[in-house]
Parts: C-alpha cells; structure tokens; sequence
DNA sequence: AGGATCTTTCAGGGGATTCTGAAAGTTGCG
DNA sequence: CGCAACTTTCAGAATCCCCTGAAAGATCCT
C-alpha cells in the first residue's frame, strides 16, 4: 500500500494540524493518524513513501511515538524489517497523552509554583503570592483528579464521560446552592 | 513599575514556556501570566518595558489575548492610555480556556470526522471507516461532557473536582463490573 | 483643522524548528 | 568474518513562525 483512500487521506491531514495547534510535530502526527487507520502494521519504508516526508524524519517520529506510548514496534518472524502499529482504542490513546502530558506539564508546573512561593518575599508582592498560592491550588487539584481517572478501569471511564447529565445533577445538589457565582475579584 | 521580582519574573517564564508546549504564542503567554499575577491594570508601553519586548509584539499578543477572553481593555478615566487586565479567576479561566479550545480544535474535527464517513466509500477501507467512527463517538463524548461543565457554577465545579475519590467510587459502582479491560483490537 | 498622544498594521529580517541525505551503527546469516 | 538489509544519527539546508520598526490609523484636545 503505497496509496491512501481519501478519507484517510483527509483525516491523516487534519490530524497533523490537530497536533501542530497543541504543540505536537505534524508530521509525528500524521505518523500516529497514518497508524491509527491501519489496520496491519507499517514499516518505516511504506509510511515514508505515503506521506512523502523523509525515511530519517519517520525514524525521528515513529521513536517520539513510541517514547509516547502511543505506538509499538512490531517484529514479524521471517521479515528483518521492523513494523509499528499503533494503539487503536481511542480511549486507552486519550488515556496515555493526558498522562504523559500530565508529566511533563502539570508536575513542573507544581514544582515551580512551590519554589516560587518559597523563594518569594512574602512581603513584597503579596498579591502575586496570592494569584501563585490560587494557582497552585488549582493546580494540584487537577493532579489529585487525574490520578483518581488514571486508576479508573475504561468501562468506568466511559460511564463517567456518558453520564455526565446525571453526575452533574448529582454534583450540584449535594452541598446546598449549586447556582449563583462567586466572582473573588477583589 | 518597570521590574519585577524574582517571583513574578519566574512564573512569567514558567507560563511562556507552558504556553509554548501547548501551541500558544510564547510572549503571548508572558503578557497574560504578567497580567494575572498584577493587581493593578498595566499599559501596553510598561508590559513592553518589563517583559522586553517591543510594542507592537505586546499589542499583537493583547488583541489574542483580549479574542481569547482571558483579558479585557480598561480605560482609567483622565488617561487616554488604555490599560489591560487580565481575569484573576482561576477557574475562570480555565474555563474560558477550555471552551475556546473546543470550539476551535475538537468542534472542527467532529465536523472533519463526519464528512469523511460521509463521503468515503463504505466498501473500501472497512478498517479506516470503523476506526474514524470510534473517534467521532469519543470526540462527540467529549463535547457532550464539555456542554455539561460549561453549565456549572463554579461552586460546583469546584465540588466536582475536588470530590474525585467519591465521584468515582460511585461511578466504579454504578453499572455493574468496574473491573476488566475490554480489548476490542480484532 | 492641526497637532499631540497613543494604537494598530504589516513587510521584512532573524531566530527557531523541522526536514533531509549521507554516513555510521546494528543485526542476522552464510 | 564479511556482507546484506535495515535503522539511527546528525550537520546543514529549507521552512516556518515570531518579532521588530516604520508608517498609517485612531482619538482627543485646543
């Protein structure tokens, strides 16, 4: 296969912007699109001729894939070429990159602000220690619930994401007023 | 004020880089972490002295910034200046955020999703159409999930995130078994 | 209207990122 | 071992994105 339908085609293109907008490689995301709507496993040779980028540039993208957790290399038995397939639940994807972006993003992030805040004078810029303490809170609490979702079984997961109606009601009913704004501007 | 403390400068450069590894404009990013830790409106010439940056960059990333929703211009009277400050809400805008980043990249791509199921042929590429399809669901999920928060006052937002543990005990047993992975690679 | 003060726009330069091809590295087999 | 098949690395080229300064556009005051 050295030829994509058109929607794969399509999508292959959208995905790359899609990856490009939050901060992702386009063609590494084009590389997990490609993946994504395959059903056999590639090797490096064909996805480069699809796509029409480099052999060394699906070598960059294919290691940052795996690196990722997205993707696998696949030996096949009486064939010395490596193959790659990626991870074709969408769930278990979503799954991994909000727990590597979480790494890489949310953990230095808390670290920093807590260095911050215990560097800082804390009686100069009392208000910028403020915003950091509110922000770290935040913050934290993002991470607290990530890990709760982390340990979540996908059936579960599922529930969580379908049910949202009715966990809200839920939400909004057990501590008393559930509308109202509290704006904190001060 | 045309300095900043070692705090404030800190978190500046933290938020650039952040803002970087999610596809958003790196000064841009300083200009509103500039802004949230500030009490005080600033004026574009004190943002373009502080963050080093020339005028026009720091009027560029404001114009976003203001598009975006997490700034807004202010005009002290008896000062033909404007002034700019940015929302000190934290949840606030997280949430600004996030529904400008769906509108933006997960409303498109249902968009994308649905017409190339639409138009691909049904017969070839059976793999590719059920792999698309599986995507449109969970992206649909997500907007759906999306909708629900978007609804909720903060008080209650806030309950549902910290309340994580409980949410997802409840969740785990809700539907039956919480357990047990469902492979669905053929 | 004319000028003072401030803001926005935009073409072009400069810096950062990505991509490529060539070369070096690895692996399996006769 | 030596060769064949494949993969990875990396310096430099190509590309893209961001930033700047200059000029044009507002707005307000006298």
């Amino acid at each position: 296969m050295v030829t994509l339908s058109a929607m794969a085609r399509q999508f292959v293109l959208h995905w790359g912007e899609m990856g490009h907008a939050w901060g992702i490689n386009r063609t590494m995301a084009q590389v997990h699109a490609l993946l994504f709507v395959c059903r056999e496993a590639l090797d490096a040779e064909t996805i480069s001729q699809v796509l029409d980028v480099s052999r060394s540039n699906v070598s960059t993208s294919l290691r940052e894939l795996i690196d990722w957790g997205v993707v696998e290399r696949v030996h096949p038995i009486g064939d010395r070429r490596d193959r790659f397939v990626a991870c074709k639940d969408v769930i278990e994807t979503f799954r991994v990159i909000i727990a590597e972006r979480k790494r890489r993003e949310i953990d230095p992030t808390i670290v920093l602000l807590e260095r911050c805040l215990a560097d800082g004078d804390s009686q100069e810029d009392a208000f910028t220690r403020e915003q950091l303490a509110k922000l770290l809170d935040f913050t934290r609490m993002l991470s607290d619930w990530h890990a709760q979702i982390e340990r979540l079984p996908t059936s579960a997961l599922l529930r969580l994401l379908k049910g949202g109606s009715s966990l809200l009601k839920l939400v909004g009913g057990v501590g008393g007023r559930a509308s109202g704004s509290q704006k904190e501007s001060d």
